[in-house]
DNA sequence: CGGGATCCAAAATGATACTG
DNA sequence: CAGTATCATTTTGGATCCCG
């Protein structure tokens, strides 16, 4: 059989081609965000307190070169810009509620996790 | 409705959580390897040639850590360690597979997006 | 408001040598 | 074979200032 021997050979392995696009330290917490509608900048940088508005202009924008998401820019003043997913960022809506719901399964392990570290320190 | 006003705060957010577990440069691709069983580390080594050693090692305790694989030590000369999906790791894998069946599905999109970053650079 | 540009600190990763 | 240790390098990320 030698199914050991297929190699992961970057940008043709399947996993990897998603990873590179849903693998990004924000990137799947966006996409979720944006799951039931347009969110202006604003927003998604309250949603994330933890990302600097650096490098979540920096994942928007490989998201948009990756085509998952769009960005309209209205021209007012103050300016509004709002992202939504594509039809094509839509595509990845199961993995994104599958990924939700398995986190919410084991957030309780992970905190549970968290505080044994914590409790070492002492 | 407000819903915009939720924040993300690690490490209670669903998503983040599987972020956290799923979400390293490798662990995607080393799960969705170890789905069919379990695999020696020269075979994890040689299914991602671009992973160095260190990283594989890092990225292994890890995800040994979080309680998604068993680390299994042989006592043999020369050493013989196998690596496997604990029943924790074993619910991970609906999402593991829509990942693989979303990236095989866009496989040539991604080819095409990197071919027209090449041809750029002339 | 939604960024871009720059500089710097810190973290992630690679390369290499060594080991039970 | 399956790592560990150390050092060098690259990559990320934060802080700050500026701008339309």
């Amino acid at each position: 059989m030698h199914k050991g021997d297929y190699q992961c050979q970057e940008p043709s392995c399947p996993t990897e081609v998603t990873v590179d696009v849903i693998g990004g330290k924000w990137k799947a917490l966006i996409l979720t965000f944006l799951l039931p509608g347009p969110r202006r900048f604003g927003e998604i940088s309250r949603f994330l307190p933890h990302a600097s508005k650096r490098m979540l202009t920096l994942q928007l924008r490989e998201l948009e070169e990756d085509g998952v998401i769009h960005r309209e820019i209205y021209k007012e003043v103050p300016p509004k810009v709002e992202y939504s997913l594509t039809p094509f960022g839509e595509t990845l809506k199961p993995i994104l509620l599958l990924m939700a719901d398995w986190g919410e399964k084991y957030v309780g392990k992970k905190l549970k996790q968290l505080k044994q570290v914590e409790s070492r320190t002492f």
